[in-house]
DNA sequence: GCTATTTCATAGTGACTGATACGAAACATA
DNA sequence: TATGTTTCGTATCAGTCACTATGAAATAGC
């Protein structure tokens, strides 16, 4: 019963905006400024779109910060598929960091990651946003848990392997990566943290 | 020329609250809800005091958070003490961190770190707020460096240690950190992940 | 051309934002 | 008690917030 796209529309004024061009600059606004600290006339001005459109494109605030997310994280879904196709786990998320150290240091988006800076924090209001940051990061966590049990179940890492909490430090690393991108550390750095992040896999080696 | 304290007024009406304690009070405002994110409104009512009061005695909202934010940095400032008074880097840091993990899981204080998540992004209107966190937090990555410095000057680390990226390392897993907590880990994950951090520190033993 | 449908821009809604003007109240000193 | 000084609570400021009511404009089908 699921739709997977809106049909076209047969009869009516044409938009006159690209839906996923004006959602992308929505995302980059969200990225630069955050949820709550972005305004819809900030919004507005960045996608070129009047508030009605806005609303009648997107519903509201909430869900169209939802959407931008989803698409933010879609970039870095193609992260996990590099992940599943690594080798080895150890390699997946090196890769991993290696690509967030890019990807926060970019000199065509904002610095640092929407997930670690678009809703660390805020108003009761947004709690339901913020708990939608945290279900992605979780599931980025999750994936990288099975994909280091995937590795014990192969013998390519020790038996003993702290899979949770190596993951967790990848995420604890990547989302305090965004920090120091924010602060002005350059990509250099961010790669080099990224790399040393990884010498802690050393005592899991077969 | 410095004043260090304000001289005890003579005459006129006294102060009906204790500066200390509502300034305790908005840091903790701002540690949960974050600086542009918690309005004065919200501020007055955790303080108890009303908003003339409010400004007559800090001046405006960005000089209350600064003081704020001030006051939460002395807490950590004791983490810098122990810092220098710790045997080797090593453990200054490995100290750090599981104070950090300790501090942002507290079951009285707000889940995380003020200076993570209170000015994780914002408006232009606050970029001076955000480089006075990011500056806070560059101070305690001088103080990690220094302190490595030392110990490769005592010979305690091996001459090549990459000062700079373990410090970088050391304030990522920290901020990163923080968002693991504000995701609902708990105390003992984060432990884990603070100790998983510090094997990145064996290649540099001598 | 005519109608139905959809999006457009204009102009606004009430509620909240950070910050204050004002006069009464509470103290020290005389 | 009288005066000077400071803080108190009340009431409010202009500006911005997220959001929308309304009617004109632009399309497809007839």
């Amino acid at each position: 019963m699921k739709q997977t796209s809106i049909p076209p529309r047969k009869t009516g004024r044409p938009l006159s905006f690209d839906r996923q061009d004006v959602l992308e600059k929505a995302m980059l606004e969200f990225w630069e400024s955050g949820y709550e600290t972005t305004s819809i006339s900030d919004l507005t001005a960045a996608m070129g779109v009047t508030a009605p459109s806005l609303y009648a494109a997107f519903g509201n605030k909430k869900q169209l910060f939802l959407e931008a997310m989803r698409r933010y994280a879609g970039d870095r879904a193609s992260l996990g598929q590099t992940m599943s196709e690594a080798p080895t786990a150890q390699k997946a998320v090196a890769e991993m960091l290696r690509a967030a150290a890019v990807l926060y240091t970019g000199d065509t988006t904002p610095r640092g990651c929407l997930l670690a800076s678009a809703a660390a924090t805020g108003s009761p209001d947004a709690a339901e946003v913020r708990a939608a940051v945290a279900a992605e990061r979780r599931e980025v966590r999750n994936i990288i848990v099975r994909r280091i049990e995937v590795d014990i179940a192969q013998e390519h890492l020790s038996p003993d392997t702290p899979a949770t909490v190596l993951a967790d430090l990848a995420i604890a690393v990547t989302q305090g990566m965004s920090i120091l991108a924010r602060d002005g550390a350059n990509r250099q750095s961010l790669l080099a943290v990224a790399e040393a992040a990884m010498t802690c896999w050393a005592i899991s080696e077969v």
